[in-house]
DNA sequence: GATGAATGAGGTTTCATTCAT
DNA sequence: TATGAATGAAACCTCATTCAT
């Protein structure tokens, strides 16, 4: 008896907090669904509770306020991604680095694609930090794998910073085509900004006065 | 008599209509100062009023809400450059045009950071449009410019729309440089932007497994 | 097995209620604390369930809402004062009765100085009338003293009920003190209240212009 | 004509200056008022502005929140009040001190007894530090005079703190009398505290076991 | 009996906008 | 034209209370 009542409290509570895991997960959704259709600002929690549907008040029961559920919508969202991509920088085959790096956020992005345009769009005194932060982090990145591809001098003349910023931007704008459009997919977008990148452009289309 | 007064009145009116068009521009400098420090939905009309020096009442006779002084300050603020590259854009001599797309670009950027910041990272419903459009202006154009140039088939085996927006990626990129960097300027910047172009990177960067 | 069974059952029952007592007990002594800590309108239920360590639905089992906790806790905790002051009060020997309860008020203020504490300051709607009904039932019971005491005109010249009153205020200001100080102990402070009761101040303290 | 304009500037300054002052008594009277009728927490903004006939914004243009405007209206409430007392127990003439502050307290609480009720059992966390500072301030400047007095130990065998809360007591009880009833007036109301103070209780009511 | 997730009414506060002067 | 006090819709957030387990 003893036992059968502690194991049917385990049971309740399990059954409680996956109950409320639950709501947690519908809260999130709701919010990268309003986030992405209004933005950080013109998104009102009763919005977010709304399309949840849940009450207000649940809301502030898993979240502090607007500004945790929408960074942890990012932090929780953009996770697998940076795990492969924190991979791939740390497994020191330089030669390969950028490809993968380049094809990995492709894919992510393309598969998640509301949140990439929260992320890039997103408002929020925080959050303007925090997004350009997550550009940041990726030109960085790039900015360790490049120096570390230079020892042997390679990119002599190339601001090394920069050139990863300019490939950040590739990429950004990448996702922003898919805020419009959906083709071509993710490994042919790679493949273009790869192209770019290994062969530049026709010098006609480039001489100087 | 008469004369003496209706050149009274006109130079009242010519007095009026200076002062007025002084007020504007002072409420027009306030709020680029004010929008870059804070953001368009952190800067309230007091905010913008107060470093005007005007009362608050004195926003709503120049301008018709919030949206329309954003707008307008973008708008007039990138008038000279929008003219500039249109010009450009129309003489027709396709190989020139984008080295010079590019350094106008990061020249008016440059010289007009506060105002590129706001167009990059500011917020509100319209604005989100706003922006993203002033970006897609920029790769409309280089759209057009590439089309012509491949004319002769220079760019077959490249997604041109694509190519135009990875190109002005790099650009913005750029501009968000300068937000944290002062260097290198404009010039070099651009410079490094041609580069890349012109040659891509080194093969050994980008191999696949 | 009849037998058996009923005096399991029992034995059920006493330990539910046994059980059922302690927490109530429990959650009065945690809303005492919460109470005397924040104010009643500062304390949350939650707050009072979390230091009774229960779950908030526990307290809607023991109680009806906010305010009838907080009445019962007057309540009982005010009883055994009440009694003994009622007791004193009934006995008759007037010579002796206001220097009685003087000294009942202040002892029992002492040893329960969170629950003064509480009665005098907590708000709530019904609590501003309970909290003063505490101190006018004291000044009713005085006035019933004093009117007994008057039958001889003893006190002719005195507007009795205010008399009442006056002493009823020393005492609670004895009790305020104690919000600050914990010494003198009851018994002298009920001297000191007595020795003015007895004597009144110097005459010279008290010429009026 | 410049000394025309500039005279109906400053004119409108001024009436403009009037109306929001005018504003601002008119908040702070509903306040006492709605203050005096519901407490300190269960009044509500929106009480407050409905009772003065002006928006919810308006409110928040005259005090920071409402904290601020119950301690205004206190503040200003007790300013004259206040500046009597303090006058009165500079003055030095120790005999007269006490009977003129009681008779002092009286006259004001008695023409402004909203106001005292607010002060008596109004809430809030810093209301209660404030409510009973109140007290506070009273009984510290009759233990001021009382020490005075007691230069030629008049006092000795008096605990003079105690006594100052003592008195103290007495009077705000008789503010409390006033909640309920309007006799006896404020002078017949300090003539009965002197009373006692002077002649304290007759002896056969005090008498001990 | 005990639990704690969920609820939503109700309160506070901000700020774009208006309008009488 | 310029002013700034006044407005109130709309957002955020809290917490007493309920109820399914």
């Amino acid at each position: 008896m003893n036992d059968n009542s502690s194991t049917n409290e385990n049971e309740n509570q399990r059954r409680g907090a996956r109950r409320k895991a639950r709501t947690r997960a519908d809260l999130l959704t709701a919010a990268r669904q309003v986030f992405a259709a209004k933005g950080y600002h013109d998104a009102s929690i009763a919005d977010i509770t709304q399309a949840a549907d849940v009450g207000v008040g649940t809301f502030y029961l898993h979240f502090h306020d607007k500004d945790e559920a929408f960074h942890t919508l990012l932090d929780e969202g953009f996770r697998e991604m940076r795990e492969q991509i924190t991979n791939t920088l740390q497994q020191g085959q330089h030669q390969h680095t950028i490809p993968l790096v380049i094809r990995t956020v492709f894919r992510h992005a393309y598969e998640h694609r509301e949140l990439f345009q929260i992320a890039l769009t997103g408002g929020g005194q925080f959050t303007r930090a925090r997004t350009f932060g997550a550009q940041s982090d990726l030109a960085q990145g790039l900015t360790h794998t490049l120096k570390l591809a230079n020892i042997n001098g390679l990119l002599d003349g190339y601001h090394i910073p920069l050139l990863a910023r300019f490939i950040t931007g590739m990429i950004m704008q990448g996702n922003f085509w898919w805020f419009e459009h959906d083709e071509p997919g993710p490994d042919q977008m790679a493949d273009q900004v790869l192209q770019l990148l290994r062969h530049g452009l026709p010098e006609q289309l480039l001489s100087e006065g």
